[in-house]
DNA sequence: TATGAATGAGTGTTCATTCAT
DNA sequence: GATGAATGAACACTCATTCAT
């Protein structure tokens, strides 16, 4: 009899393997081509599976699109978790995250990208495990601010949630043309800038703590006085 | 094929007072329902026109999108600007264009959403007016860090554009659950936070001191300068 | 956005199948309304199935229509295919020909209008399936010629292209009004009429090629010259 | 007071001027970009008018484009009229009308075009003053032919409508090529292929023989006479 | 479990034509 | 007569998701 060729190539796989394929598949292909302009056929391709595959372990492409980016978060925090403790010294510390965070975004600005423009924007976003991965993963520099407030080295007046929005926000947009593909950026002048500046606007200032215009009011005080002076002498 | 002939109620108008009509409506249901649930012909209804009307001003959906934008840019200048002049001081001058920011924000969180989820993320975004002009708005930071330089008020060793990316980078995540509709901010409150910190981080620092001590010293010693000076006159 | 889920009839079917009853419909809907009138939601309803599986099979509505075309042509030269080769006579091949072409054209006058209206006067027409296809169809006119040639039936210096030509050239011209529902033809007459002015043209002039009446008068001529000698002889 | 700049550049022309202007306009777009590719916006800038303009002097899109192709035609039985009278015999006859044709396609293929694909096709071509063009355009092959049968130089069992279609659509079929830009032909080889396939199938065929026959037997008979007087001389 | 064919809602855009000025 | 702003109908195509096999 003719021998019919078997019409499909069934590959049972365990189930961490195909879920493995199918992430590191539309890790591809979202950052390549960004979430819309994703095929669901497409990532499915590459992984060596049929949509409906896909399907069995992922919700819908949203949710495929969640979960590679929570493990980007996991893979961010495991990669820089390790030698955070080690590091001493507010400046240091602070300089770390950074540091970390800003070498994170040049190795995936795509995953990057899909989270600020995509996955951020979202309305539920807060009610979501990403949210809570970024605040695990941002927590450290309200931390440090805190405890280098306890230590007395910073001021005890910042919020360190500004702080965080300040870090996070201002390595964001330090980083927009480079996530845009349009340039690159220096990894330690950035990093080492960034908490400069953060670190600065951290630091006691003297006891009284008046803003400078108080002591531009002082001065114009003392002017007021000197002019006083001045016209004793000229009359 | 032939084109069929309908009754219609032309109504002649200025082309300003039209396009007014067009941007005002497509600004009212872009900050509605965003960028993409908004329909053209509802934009068209809600300005008394027909779909086709508006392809006379207005390239595409997109150009639309873009224009409102714009015009919300050179309001937000507008608004700004007279005052700026006015405002003496670093703290003040920063202050002032902090909380204009945020001011803005609170006014129109729809459209700062529709910027920086919609327009800002797009490929061509830095070849775009917007751009343009958000580079416009944004150069008063800078400006004021230069200008505080070079009086010797603000440290000469800090990027003014890293500035700028901290200011509106920690404005932009300090509003996130505000602009998502998740509660309100505090203006006042943040404003000045934000200020703050800011400022602190460009204030220049003594080796070793806070940067203010020597500012106190100098005034200490013109005070003793004008006192001896009122001293020998008394006499 | 979300897709929304909604209840489904899944009817399975073999490829072949689907296409099948697609490609009928279309032929249906093109026929009856021409290109530009006909709806792909109207052939999608008729073949039972939604527009997206139209689009599984076929590349958008212009291709549809190439293949029915296409498939029209297939049809044509299968009907006439196999009593050709049986058909002895120059006479009698070129009326075969010319009779089986006429026979198609009456039986789909609105496939042979979407033909000739739509599909040839496109820019690209020269280089698709359906150009080929045309060629390998009328290429027997010029086949005919050629043998006819080489039998010395033909005169050898007729363009077998250029019979070609002129036979589909007449049939088409000839069938116009038919063609756009304007009243019909006499097949046999028509066929034979065509096939005898065709013939005709390919038949050996003497020797020197000029044109025949020129010869007959020159026969003439030279018929009353010799009567003039013969009688001069004879009396 | 300011001198406001007129808004209007009123132009009153006399209609022929403005009707030859937008028509000539017509006919430039027309033939570059085709029927559905032309914009009225288009014909009336070159024009020189606005829109609106021409909707005074034409009915429609469609109108201009009967108009234009019916001033081709009047052009065209002007340029061939004239030499027509002088031309004596069947053959050059013919040959000037397929050349005459061929020489109007051949400077204008972009009308032809219009009027092949475009207005032929169209439903009610046959209720058109453009069918009217045509048919006065053509009927001279058919005269020719009829003429010809009358003085014994055709035969008398052709229709004259019959020759008319093959001799225009053989012209049609072989300038294809050409008339979509995909190449040029050889004006005076093929109105002299035309001409002879045409004319040889006109020419009268003996009865119940080939043609040729005829010439033959007749030569036989007259070679007959010869021999028989050459005979007599020799004797 | 895996397959992959079938589903079907949803909308931006064009441009000939009109008619108030 | 000329203007040109306003009209508005009309439709192909995509692709995430489902579910019978």
């Amino acid at each position: 009899m003719a021998q019919r060729a078997t019409k499909r190539q069934v590959n049972r796989l365990p189930p961490e393997q195909r879920i493995a394929d199918i992430m590191r598949s539309a890790r591809e292909v979202f950052t390549e081509k960004g979430y819309s302009e994703s095929l669901i056929s497409d990532i499915a391709e590459r992984a060596g599976v049929v949509e409906g595959t896909i399907y069995r372990f992922f919700e819908n492409k949203r949710d495929l699109l969640q979960r590679v980016a929570e493990a980007w978060y996991v893979e961010m925090m495991e990669a820089s978790e390790p030698g955070f403790g080690a590091v001493q010294g507010e400046w240091n510390r602070i300089h770390y995250v950074v540091y970390s965070h800003l070498e994170a975004l040049q190795r995936d600005p795509g995953l990057a990208r899909l989270v600020f423009h995509e996955l951020r924007p979202d309305p539920h976003y807060r009610s979501t495990r990403l949210f809570e991965l970024n605040r695990a993963y941002t927590r450290r520099i309200a931390d440090i601010v805190r405890e280098g407030a306890a230590r007395g080295v910073f001021r005890a007046d910042v919020s360190p949630s500004l702080v965080r929005d300040m870090v996070y926000g201002t390595i964001e947009h330090r980083t927009w043309a480079f996530l845009r593909n349009e340039g690159a950026f220096d990894l330690e002048a950035t990093a080492r800038e960034i908490t400069n500046i953060v670190y600065g606007g951290l630091l006691p200032r003297a006891p009284g703590g008046a803003p400078r215009d108080e002591i531009l009011a002082r001065l114009d005080l003392l002017t007021e006085r000197v002019d006083a002076v001045a016209q004793q002498l000229g009359s």
